[in-house]
DNA sequence: TTGAGATGTGGGAACGGTCTCACATCCGGA
DNA sequence: TCCGGATGTGAGACCGTTCCCACATCTCAA
C-alpha cells in the first residue's frame, strides 16, 4: 500500500541512500541508475513520506492560525474568512500548508496543539490575550501579528491604518454634505473599532464639525444583528437628530443598521447615507451595495506569509511593524 | 528548546520506556516515579512530539479535505467556507485537525499532496473529476464524499435531497398563490443545481402548473454576478411574462436577481417573490431576507467526520449514500 | 520453601526518511 | 607510473516516539 524507500531501493537494486539521493536530486547518480529507481518509483506511485522527513530535517512545512473567536465559525465569517482565505493562498504558493485553530478557552490549547504538531511558524490573528502570546514567545518558534497588537518587542506585526481609514471615511462623508453623521461603534476593546472611531473623530473635528458623544453609539459585539438591534433602540433619538449619514467600525454594523433602515422605508442613500469599513464580499452585493474602507487583507496575507518564511528560514529581518493603507470604495449606499 | 522524551527521562533518572510509560497511562508505574516524571514535564513545558508519534502509530490524526474550486476563495465562499467551519468544529471534537487543498490542475496535486502528508482519511467534496476519485481509490486511503457523485461502489456519499427541496420550494410557491415562476437555474453539470431544478419541475407538474421552457434561464455559473446579470438580460423577457416569482437554483444567484430587480424600483416581494436554495448566512441578512431552502450542512459535517473516524478505525461500517433533508425557511422575500 | 503472578523498570528495535562518511572506480596531468 | 580529484554507491547513525521483551523484586497461596 503505502511503499517505503526501502521497498524501491530493494526493487531496484540499490540502497536507499541512492534512492533518496535520486529523490532529492543531490550528489552523484549515474544516469542508468537514476532512470530504473525513476521508473520504479512511478511504477508504484511511490510518495515520500512528509513526516519521516520532517523528523529528520526538523521542518514540517506547515504552519498555524491561531484565530481570537469564541467559537467557530471562522472560515464562513465575513472577515476572518477572508484573511483566511489569503494566507491559504499565500502558503500553498510558498509550499506550506496550515492548520487552523480558535483561541477560545483559558488554557493554551491551542497554542500548544500547534506546538505538539511542530509547525514551523505561527500567524496570529486579531486581538489575542497577552497571555497567550507571553505563553507562545516562551517556546520561540516562529510568529507574526495580524490585526492585533501587544508589547513585546520583536514581534512583527502587520496591521490596517484603521485611524487613517476612519479620517478618510470623515473627509469623504464632509466632502458629500454630510455635518451630522451617527456613529455605530463596535467593541472599543477591540484595537480596530477603537482606532476607527479615533481617526473618524479626528478627521470631523478637522473639518471643524466634532463628533458629539450623543451621536455615538457603542455595540456590544461588531456583528450585523447587533448593528440591526441597535439601529432599532437608537431609532428615536436617530430621527431626532437630524442625521444625514451613518458610520459603522465594520461593515457587518453598517449591513444591520441599513436593514433595519430599509424596513422602516427610509431611503438609502437619498435620506440617510450609510457606511461601512472592511471591504468585505457581501457588502458589494447588498442593495444598496455599500460605500466603505476596504482593508488590504490579500496583501496583509502574502506579506505575512512571506516574513514568517523568512524567520523560520532564519534569513536575518528586523521585526517591526508593518503598516497597510486602506482604500476607500464609494458605492450606492452614500 | 524543543525537549524530548530522552532528555525528560535523564532529568527524572529514568529511561525513556519509563516516561513514555507515564505520558501514555499505560503500563505500571510506582507513585513515585510518576510523580517525578511529571513534575519534570511540567518545568520543562515539555510537549510530545506529534510526528514521531503519527510515525509509530501510523496515525497522523489528520485529515484532509479536497473542495472542487477552480481557486480559492474556499473560506470566504458563502456556502463551502461553510462547510469546511462544520467540518473544522467536528474534526476537533475528535481530535483531528485538517488540511484544506483545492483541486484545480489536471494533475493530481491536491491528492498527492495529502497523502504525502499521510492524512488519516480524506473528505471530498462537491463535484470533483472522476479521474482524481479513482486515483485516490488506489490508495485505498479512507474517503468519503460530501455533495458530489461518483460511481465508484462503497464509497459513502453524504448528500443533500435537492430533489426533494425543489419539490419543497414549488409547494411553498404554489401555497402562497405564485403560478407564473421564473426560474434561474444555476449550471446543470452540477449534481446539485440539476436535481434542484427536476425536482422543482416535478413539483410544479405535481400541482398541475409545469414549468414552461421559456420560463428558465440557465447560468453559466452560480455566483451572485452571474444572477444579476441574467435577471438583466431576461429583464424584458421577464416583464412581458407576467410572472409574481423567481425561484433560483442558490442564494446567491437569487441575491444577485434581487439585487437587480431593486434597482429597478421592484418591490419585493409585493411585485415579485424571490425564492433561493442553500441557506447560506448571508440570505437571511439580505433585505428583504431571502426565503430558502436550508440545506443541513452542520448535520453533514458532523457524520462526515463521525464516519470517516469510523472508517479510519477499520470499524465495520457500510458505506452507503446517506441522504439530509433539507428545510424550507420563509422569510421576507415571498 | 517455592514459584506463579503482580508490579516496576530498562534495553532496543522499529517507524521512513536524510545525511555523513567510507570506499571503490575512473580519468587525466605531472 | 602515480596520485588527486571527480564520480558513483552503500553502511549506518539519527530524528523522537511507541512498544515488545527481558529482567528484577515483591507478595501470597500451595
Amino acid at each position: 500500500m503505502d511503499y517505503t524507500i526501502k521497498e524501491i531501493a530493494l526493487r531496484a537494486g540499490v540502497s536507499k541512500s541512492t534512492v533518496s539521493r535520486v529523490i532529492s536530486g543531490k550528489g552523484y547518480i549515474s544516469p542508468a541508475t537514476r532512470e530504473k529507481v525513476e521508473q520504479i518509483i512511478r511504477e508504484l506511485q511511490y510518495k515520500p513520506n512528509a513526516l519521516a522527513r520532517a523528523m529528520v530535517s526538523q521542518r514540517t512545512h506547515n504552519i498555524g492560525v491561531i484565530i481570537y473567536r469564541q467559537e467557530y465559525p471562522i472560515a464562513s465569517h465575513p472577515f476572518y474568512g477572508k484573511i483566511l482565505d489569503s494566507i491559504l493562498t499565500a502558503a500553498e504558493k510558498m509550499n506550506y500548508s496550515v492548520f487552523v485553530s480558535t483561541d477560545r478557552e483559558m488554557t493554551h490549547h491551542s497554542a500548544d496543539f500547534m506546538l505538539e504538531k511542530r509547525v514551523d511558524g505561527l500567524i496570529l490573528i486579531s486581538r489575542l490575550k497577552q497571555q497567550l502570546i507571553d505563553y507562545i514567545q516562551n517556546f520561540k518558534v516562529p510568529y507574526l501579528m495580524v490585526n492585533g497588537s501587544t508589547d513585546v518587542e520583536g514581534v512583527f506585526h502587520l496591521v490596517n491604518r484603521d485611524d487613517m481609514g476612519g479620517r478618510m471615511a470623515a473627509d469623504y462623508l464632509i466632502g458629500i454634505g454630510h455635518r451630522n453623521v451617527f456613529v455605530l461603534a463596535g467593541p472599543q476593546t477591540h484595537r480596530s473599532h477603537n482606532l476607527r472611531l479615533k481617526g473618524f473623530r479626528e478627521g470631523m473635528e478637522k473639518h471643524m464639525n466634532p463628533v458629539s458623544e450623543s451621536s455615538i453609539a457603542y455595540l456590544a459585539a461588531s456583528t450585523f444583528e447587533e448593528g440591526y438591534k441597535t439601529m432599532k433602540q437608537e431609532w428615536t433619538r436617530f430621527q431626532s437628530g437630524l442625521c444625514t449619514a451613518i458610520f459603522a467600525t465594520n461593515d457587518m454594523i453598517a449591513l444591520g443598521a441599513m436593514s433595519f433602515l430599509q424596513e422602516q422605508s427610509v431611503r438609502i442613500p437619498e435620506q440617510v447615507g450609510v457606511m461601512g469599513f472592511d471591504g468585505i464580499d457581501y457588502a458589494a452585493m447588498y442593495f444598496p451595495s455599500l460605500t466603505t474602507i476596504r482593508v488590504n487583507i490579500e496583501e496583509m496575507g502574502r506579506q505575512a506569509l512571506t516574513l514568517l518564511d523568512k524567520q523560520i528560514r532564519q534569513e536575518p529581518v528586523k521585526a517591526k511593524t508593518i503598516e497597510y493603507e486602506p482604500e476607500l470604495i464609494i458605492r450606492q449606499s452614500t
